[in-house]
DNA sequence: ACCTGAACACCGTTCAAGT
DNA sequence: ACCTGAACACCGTTCAAGT
């Protein structure tokens, strides 16, 4: 009961947690690389301290609000620098915001047992697909998610300099 | 408690409410548009029945289990017509999920009042950026969000034809 | 076969009482 | 100032009893 005495709420226990794990994570020099390479650091670092407490993210999903702040402002930064504006650069953090620690929440997949699913379904994409999926580990869904958010991004600064596509 | 008699449990129950929710959602004709656009349009599509019921993102994000099947097929088979093979359809799929679900989870970040931020912490880039927030909407986050995965997806496709660049 | 009501375990929170 | 223990409300689940 003692950290009622601290803190008015699980909630706010939680988010002091989730401040604590973030303060730990390092943010790379402003010119030490290019901001994709930048970007990718930190997310990195990010995921690595997640790893270790999981159920963490859902806190940090949650609020954006309980980010710890120079983190936060260390992504921000990065999105200013790689030529996000304004809005833009809100619109950038809230989609890796939400990946980031959206993906925790995602219980990995469980596969259905090969042997169980129906290969004459060949309607089933799903069916004819599960034999790729056993070999997917964790790693292998931030990274293919970190690349393409980061592709993404790039295609969105590049569309900021030349006539609309769409 | 009459549900129990049906059910096992209360997630078990949420499944079913997911999965109904899901099956009202329209697949687009196979070749009615391109691939981008067809998943624009299930995206959109998912994400306006979720706009109703936001409590349900929350399962859904958890299993992806309890998707529809009929919905993940629809998407899994707009991946593979975009032409993306083997574990990058899953890859590819598990990015839009986390990021389609996650949404929901992240409580509309409630802006600092502009007044109360200190306009002087000039080395405080949030600060600096809380102007152009209270533009921002859902739907803005939402469009975003999407336009950025699909190039994202875009360029993974242009990736795999070409000698990498990484 | 299906529903109801009471009971139980579990957990977030409060509060009075301790030191 | 800070901690402890008992009490309460709330919710998921069980189970015996109803129809």
């Amino acid at each position: 009961m003692a950290p009622y005495w601290y803190v008015s709420d699980k909630r706010e226990l939680l988010d002091l947690v989730a401040r604590k794990l973030l303060s730990e994570v390092e943010l790379p020099e402003p010119d030490s690389a290019p901001w994709d390479e930048r970007l990718r650091t930190v997310v990195t670092g990010i995921d690595a301290r997640l790893h270790d407490h999981p159920g963490i993210a859902g806190v940090l999903l949650e609020r954006m609000r309980s980010t710890d702040r120079r983190l936060m402002n260390g992504i921000l930064e990065i999105l200013l620098s790689a030529g996000f504006e304004g809005p833009k650069v809100f619109l950038s953090y809230a989609m890796i915001h939400t990946y980031l620690f959206g993906r925790y929440q995602v219980v990995e997949l469980d596969t259905p047992d090969p042997s169980q699913v129906d290969p004459g379904d060949l309607e089933d994409a799903l069916a004819t697909l599960v034999p790729h999926l056993s070999g997917l580990r964790g790693r292998d869904f931030f990274n293919y998610g970190v690349d393409t958010i980061i592709e993404g991004l790039r295609a969105q600064l590049a569309a900021k300099k030349r006539p609309r596509r769409r």
